[in-house]
RNA sequence: GGAAGCAUAGCUCAGCUGGUUCAGAGCAUCUGCCUUACAAGCAGAGGGUCCGCGGUUCGAACCCGUAUGCUUCCACCA
């Protein structure tokens, strides 16, 4: 077989996702094995994958096919969710551009057009997580407006309803402007803004023209004030008690009042009080029993009540009534200021709080449990400091906003009557049921009931996610979700830990009476190289299917998985897609050198010094396994992957291949290439879960397989004890070739130019162990053992060893005793902090034992190597 | 305004229970190599006041306090 010079990742990538889904590994029934269960976090139905996509994918593909490797049934649902306002806006936008408007649609049409959407839009980013290798079980595939879904998401109003947590209410509310809708507080994101504060002076109602200054940035509201206030200990305005003032161009007459509230230094100490448009204002109406007057349409616009302006954008008002303020006098100054302005998570609009009727979850029976759950560690929170923010949150729950005013989601369940009375149930024939028993007469007469118009929150849906994807509306007690529910671990961005990780929790305890996982792994945010977060309208968001294909999937997956330490942002750069790339062809060539040695095998007993290595290897290989097991415990996935990284390409490549390498068309024990063969295939189940292309493509080159035999579902053996001594040794060996390598270096002896090595050692025996080893990697093909110092050599010590190297260049011994000097200054500065250490009574009274063990040893040691540069030096 | 986190090599970051297995990795830099798997490579090397100050301790990159700078989250005084 022709091999290529380098990885192909192009082929190889779409025959194995292929091989391995029909295989069916993806797929998970349940069984007598344990599960390893993980719901993705559906992606909106309108998305595109994107670097936070690949990273949050990537670590559950690694989860999950690691569990694979140790006998778990996996099973990765995948998904996506239907993202009300982003989907309607979005359909919105492809009807503008066909020249219809929402307006002209009735409900039923404009949804046909949404499905529409959604079939042919809708499954892309499932798609491209196929190219990034991710093994989820496509059968599962939900969609948070399925069928069951949408009535599972009924269910739960109605439960809700019922049980007095859901009610109706008009409230001071987060208004998008451009979507049309109400938002939850978490939908809003406040942003510092450079803005103006107008001062504005209103008439007061007195004999003499009187004015009071007011301060602010929203100059628009003032058509809707009602009232100025100020506070009552202002000696300012202590005499306008009982006063009155005009508002500018309408001449309202408003009362001034009195509220604590104010704060005295701020502006003028006086407040334009508008209940209708800013939560204080509106809590000082109560109090005070202001009217309320809403001078805004739903569009933004102004509305009649405002008298002015009708029908004009609320921004373009605000330049226009300074103008307008500023001929009539009454404006008294601008100045810059910075404040923070509220923005619609979706459609980047400013918020325009609103007093509106919607509908409203009360939490505060939902919220103890799941505060438990996290604070008691029933579900850990990796990393763990988001369990602060989590109970922050958590202890001050507020109602949610759960109705919107779209047409794409879950309609509300409630139906009204003629006379505005409520029925709330799952369907129509229910709610006219309770209609007929509750106002037999009425219905006589008037049978028919008219919906309510919302739908509900897209997170209203979502919090069922990890019990719905299990049918847990058909049936609760089925026996999927008693399988898979709890599942295992949730991997999100910390940036939905209130949208959505702490309502599943609310959720799993409310419906299931059970948390919905055992572990939730947030993720960092992905940056540019910058540190700037990646985003549309930066564009510094890479393609990432160019991406894949450029440097391959198991590249990209290297690269966001190399640089994301457990809960810390990811900052991704180019050179990492590099070393991703390097790091395949790396394997690609050793495996074409070990499988080059196949043809050259030869059945010998002959005992060689790569017996050493061999095991030297496989105790690396050990080490690192049960190294691997804490750190997946922690999701310490990055570190991980450092650790693979580096046992094949320093270890395993760099140190063991060379040792066992024959010599030029030599032969090689097929024992050796057998366990070397084996060694490999360890290496490569290791790198598997992170880079399952290149791996599996290797495993199936470097040996015939049987059919089922594939490296993803290959078994982890479980290593208990590692030998130390052999690692130890083989470290020796490290330090002598690095030693003996420098010192060749250091003296201008080219590769080729061969030396003669003499040791002085007490340790014969070890160097019997690995002489060919040596005698290749340093290019000496003579070595000997000497009690004496060999005259005119290069003279080294490697730990308490004295080497003497032999060569036909000229020894420059001016160097060699720098050198040597060097090393014995350093080693004396050491022995002094060692004896300073041993000789402290207190040191001796409290350290442990082992500490004191340790530094008697570092002494002798020390000493012992001391000695030996000592008589070295001696001779030159 | 409240809270949390971060500061270690030129860059990005590891460093878990305080102890020369503690000052490390990758990238970048320098030197030498077209060595028969790999120049997208090989063999070596240099590089740090562990942010400043104080404290605890026999001993501090690590624990405590404090100053500075940065980041994030929550709140929203117009």
């Amino acid at each position: 077989m022709e091999l290529s010079k380098n990885f192909q990742h192009s082929g190889s990538e779409q025959k194995w996702y292929e091989h391995w889904n029909q295989r069916g590994y993806f797929r998970s029934v349940p069984d007598g094995r344990p599960p390893y269960t993980i719901v993705m976090p559906p992606p909106n139905v309108t998305g595109v994958l994107h670097m936070g996509h690949a990273l949050n994918n990537s670590v559950q593909d690694i989860l999950i096919r690691r569990a694979k490797m140790q006998g778990f049934n996996t099973n990765w649902v995948p998904g996506t969710d239907h993202a009300s306002i982003a989907t309607e806006a979005k359909v919105v936008q492809m009807l503008k551009e066909r020249g219809i408007d929402k307006k002209d649609l009735p409900r039923d049409e404009f949804l046909k057009y949404a499905w529409e959407w959604k079939e042919k839009y809708g499954g892309i980013i499932l798609q491209q997580l196929r190219k990034l290798g991710c093994s989820l079980d496509w059968d599962r595939t939900t969609f948070t407006m399925d069928e069951g879904y949408y009535a599972s998401v009924i269910r739960v109003f109605v439960e809700l309803y019922n049980k007095g947590c859901i009610y109706r209410g008009v409230k001071m509310i987060n208004w998008d402007p451009r979507a049309k809708t109400a938002l939850s507080d978490e939908e809003v994101i406040f942003k510092q803004t450079n803005s103006k504060l107008y001062y504005v002076r209103y008439r007061l109602d007195t004999k003499d023209e009187e004015y009071i200054t007011i301060a602010t940035v929203r100059p628009e509201t003032i058509l809707g004030d009602t009232a100025v206030c100020v506070h009552p200990d202002d000696a300012r305005y202590a005499h306008l008690k009982g006063a009155f003032a005009f508002i500018p161009l309408i001449n309202r007459r408003v009362p001034i009042i009195f509220d604590d509230y104010i704060d005295i230094e701020f502006g003028t100490g006086a407040l334009k009080v508008t209940p209708a448009h800013d939560i204080n204002d509106y809590n000082l109406g109560i109090k005070h029993n202001l009217p309320v007057i809403d001078t805004l349409n739903d569009d933004g616009t102004m509305s009649e009540a405002a008298q002015m302006y009708l029908g004009q954008d609320r921004f373009a008002v605000r330049k226009k009534i300074v103008e307008d303020l500023r001929v009539l006098g009454q404006l008294v100054k601008e100045e810059e200021y910075t404040n923070q302005v509220g923005f619609s998570e979706r459609t980047d609009a400013v918020i325009e709080p609103r007093l509106s009727m919607q509908w409203w979850c009360n939490m505060q029976k939902m919220a103890p449990p799941a505060l438990d759950a996290v604070l008691s560690d029933k579900v850990e929170f990796h990393p763990a400091k988001f369990k602060n923010l989590y109970r922050h949150w958590m202890e001050n729950i507020k109602d949610w906003c759960i109705s919107r005013q779209l047409w794409w989601g879950q309609r509300i369940p409630a139906w009204y009557d003629k006379e505005g009375t409520l029925y709330v149930a799952e369907t129509a024939d229910k709610a006219h049921e309770q209609y007929r028993t509750n106002k037999p007469t009425l219905a006589a007469t008037h049978p028919e009931l008219r919906q309510d118009e919302d739908v509900l929150d897209t997170w209203f849906s979502s919090w069922l996610w990890p019990m719905e994807v299990f049918d847990w509306n058909k049936d609760p007690n089925n026996k999927e979700l008693k399988y898979y529910y709890p599942t295992s671990t949730l991997v999100t961005a910390p940036e939905i830990i209130f949208f959505w990780v702490a309502r599943m929790i609310m959720a799993g305890y409310e419906f299931m009476g059970e948390k919905p996982f055992d572990k939730v792994y947030f993720t960092g945010i992905v940056r540019d190289k910058q540190g700037r977060k990646m985003s549309k309208s930066l564009g510094n968001s890479p393609d990432l299917l160019q991406l894949i294909d450029d440097f391959g999937a198991d590249a990209v997956r290297f690269s966001v998985m190399i640089s994301s330490p457990a809960g810390n942002d990811l900052l991704f750069d180019e050179s990492q897609l590099e070393q991703g790339r390097n790091f395949c062809n790396k394997l690609w060539n050793a495996m074409k050198l070990v499988k080059g040695w196949e043809a050259r095998c030869v059945d010998s007993t002959e005992e060689s010094n790569a017996i050493f290595a061999l095991e030297w290897m496989e105790q690396r290989v050990a080490k690192v396994s049960v190294e691997l097991e804490d750190l997946f415990k922690d999701f310490r996935l990055s570190e991980a992957l450092k650790t693979i990284y580096s046992l094949i390409w320093d270890d395993f490549c760099s140190w063991y291949l060379e040792w066992v390498k024959p010599a030029q068309d030599q032969p090689i024990p097929r024992l050796i290439w057998e366990r070397t063969v084996s060694i490999y295939e360890r290496l490569l189940q290791l790198l598997h879960p992170y880079m399952p292309f290149v791996t599996e493509e290797i495993y199936h080159i470097l040996r015939e397989r049987k059919e089922g035999a594939d490296l993803i579902v290959l078994q982890l053996p479980i290593y208990e004890k590692v030998d130390a001594a052999i690692l130890k040794d083989g470290a020796m060996l490290q330090e002598l070739i690095t030693t003996i390598r420098d010192t060749r270096n250091k003296n201008q002896l080219k590769p080729k130019d061969v030396i003669k090595l003499w040791i002085d050692t007490e340790n014969r025996t070890f160097y019997e162990s690995i002489r060919d080893i040596l005698s290749r990697q340093v290019n000496a093909p003579e070595i000997g053992f000497t009690k004496e110092a060999i005259h005119g050599a290069m003279s080294l010590v490697v730990q308490t060893d004295k080497l003497y190297i032999e060569a036909e260049v000229v020894v420059d011994s001016g160097l060699q005793k720098e050198q040597l000097q060097k090393e014995l200054d350093y080693l004396h500065g050491f022995l002094l902090s060692v004896e300073k250490k041993l000789g402290n009574e207190r040191f001796v009274q409290n350290a442990k034992p082992e500490v004191i063990d340790n530094e008697k040893k570092k002494h002798a040691d020390a000493v012992a190597k001391m000695k030996a540069i000592e008589e070295s030096l001696s001779l030159l």
